[in-house]
DNA sequence: AAAATATTTGAACAATTGTTTTAATCATTT
DNA sequence: AAATGATTAAAACAATTGTTCAAATATTTT
């Protein structure tokens, strides 16, 4: 009973991580949901109140996902600068090849509602005061910072915004991507350094 | 009469392109539109037949927007590689602080209909056939150049697609903003370069 | 000016959608 | 086995939403 209860709103969880990751808030009906979880529909508003609160609470996991991959490793001041940008850029890789919609569905969702992101996460402080910043500062003090931090996201996190792009394009299958990003793994790490090196 | 019909017409447009590009196809509300356009609901169908057909009016020139900017850019070959990418970024941080909202916009209803895109532009071809691509693989042919086309972008419209984050964290503000764009067009090609001469 | 055409308006319709209600079923405890 | 409480199902409700309709107003043409 308690095993099957856990059973019914996972179900119902997973249904609407998956369709509200892909396509967004207000396309996803709760009907819809409820068919993906395979249980009745009276059984979303029982377990979760309401389709808003089971919302928030599926963005909530989903921005921890996205932000909480790296914060050990931006944060841990043992790790040198090399070694973190390796360590973040293989991370960030690895999840979300396994969830490729993560990254735009929390920046649209961080668009839309701010407030929830940052009470979410306190990502201001976690990021401004990480040893990252000081690291990439004492590598080149010239240049904001920001930019680093922009760059090493854009390049680890872009392709898979522009992927749909790229496959409609028939520029890359689903297969060259893949490799693709395997190449990036290794390569990232290589251009963040020419970056920091180039004055 | 004429006069007055395209002013209509136009309100509309504006509206819908407002509305649709900050909030999405789905959480825009066909009424939201008459009222941000200051027209009667009827004339929303009356001119433009169904939400859906305005949309796609609407995403066609967005699209066209978004990429069309540097198609010009990136298929003349009497540009050389540095020259491109110069041009490149200084179009595209131009276009998009102009219009913030345009890449996600843009990569939300690519990744729901790629098909529309695909029909909207044969961007295949523009992409893979053009100069740049060639003057790419001569500068360093060991690697695959859409990792270049991948970086150039991401480095010029991540910034874009993260800044509600980075606003929210505190970590920048408006004007902040777009002192670090502006400095990004100076310094993208910088790291573009170092980027294609690392082995 | 009169007729014809184009535009605008307000009301209504039909379908969709989030939610609630009531009753039935199931598992657990007494 | 009866009772209790949790879970599930089916139906209905109320609000929203895209669209249409018929009438009114404005504009253009004859």
């Amino acid at each position: 009973m308690t095993e099957n209860k856990l059973d019914t709103e996972e179900k119902i969880k997973a249904a609407a991580a998956k369709l509200f990751t892909q396509k967004g808030y207000a396309a996803t009906k709760t009907r819809d949901i409820a068919e993906e979880a395979g249980i009745n529909l009276s059984l979303l508003n029982y377990y979760f109140r309401s389709k808003e609160k089971l919302f928030n609470l599926i963005m909530g996991e989903k921005i921890r996902q996205f932000f909480g991959i790296v914060v050990p490793v931006i944060t841990d001041a043992s790790l040198d600068l090399e070694l973190k940008i390796e360590l973040f850029v293989e991370k960030y890789i690895e999840t979300l090849t396994q969830n490729p919609d993560l990254p735009i569905f929390v920046l649209n969702e961080i668009r839309n509602n701010p407030k929830h992101f940052v009470e979410e996460i306190g990502a201001n402080k976690i990021l401004m005061s990480s040893s990252l910043m000081n690291q990439i500062r004492a590598k080149n003090p010239e240049i904001n910072p920001v930019h680093f931090i922009m760059n090493l996201m854009g390049m680890s996190v872009f392709p898979f915004l522009s992927k749909p792009v790229f496959m409609a394009s028939q520029v890359i299958d689903e297969k060259s991507f893949k490799a693709l990003m395997d190449e990036r793994r290794k390569l990232i790490p290589i251009w963040m350094n020419a970056i920091l090196g180039s004055k």
